[in-house]
DNA sequence: TTATAATAATACCAAAAGGTATTATGTCAA
DNA sequence: TTGACATAATACCTTTTGGTATTATTATAA
């Protein structure tokens, strides 16, 4: 009833990037690692709003949250945007048939060289 | 305030892929084109609560619908998911470079493609 | 040690989402 | 033309979301 077939975590992933503030939040943390106070400074909202929406991408494992000191360091953390990307990629054959198969052959690729890495 | 930097649109599409049901239905509606009744009888839920999610769906360009007779006909439109693709690509770079590197190159093949078709 | 700055934790509110139930409408087939 | 069926349109309810305001904590610096 809940998305049987999907990879589990998916779900947390797409519902965290439906606001687009929080889409605003991961690109600033692709540049830089940030605490919830410079964060905020780039939104007009406030610091608990903006915390409410770090709590979320958390939640959803975009994003990772160490303490330092008596601040918080909110990093971004790409390897679940890389899930939602595969999900994605399922469509890739509905709009580009020769792109899809370039890619299937990197994936491939990748497959193979992690294998030799054992 | 919404999304300032981004393509017009994507949020609608963001918005749609954040249920699962709605992701269950484009998983559907890939394989063929439904009507409201074929796509309901593939869920638990009612087919008001379908029709619902089909209008979401519609409005962030993620299927078409037309009508056939008194039935109406859903169909995939895979372009606008192609657009939610493109936003992630974004941070392909964070999580795997060369990969990154290999779609930069295959892109640039395709608008030279549709550059020299024109 | 104590004032201050950064963050957490509640409590609360309005609006949107997700759903059901019910009623209306339009179209096909006999 | 009329009955049945597919869909549309409302109305209504509950839960979640996005936000503010306010009140704790907690750690650093003087």
């Amino acid at each position: 009833m809940s998305g049987a077939s999907e990879p589990q975590g998916i779900q947390g992933a797409f519902r965290a990037l439906s606001d687009p503030t929080r889409r605003g939040i991961l690109m600033f943390l692709s540049e830089q690692d940030m605490t919830i106070g410079e964060v905020s400074e780039r939104f007009e909202i406030t610091r608990a709003a903006v915390k409410k929406h770090l709590t979320i991408l958390e939640q959803g494992k975009l994003i990772s949250v160490h303490a330092r000191g008596r601040e918080r360091i909110n990093h971004l953390e790409p390897r679940a945007l890389k899930s939602v990307s595969d999900w994605l990629r399922y469509f890739d054959q509905y709009w580009d048939n020769r792109l899809a198969k370039l890619q299937d052959v990197i994936e491939r690729q990748e497959q193979n060289k992690s294998k030799s890495t054992k």
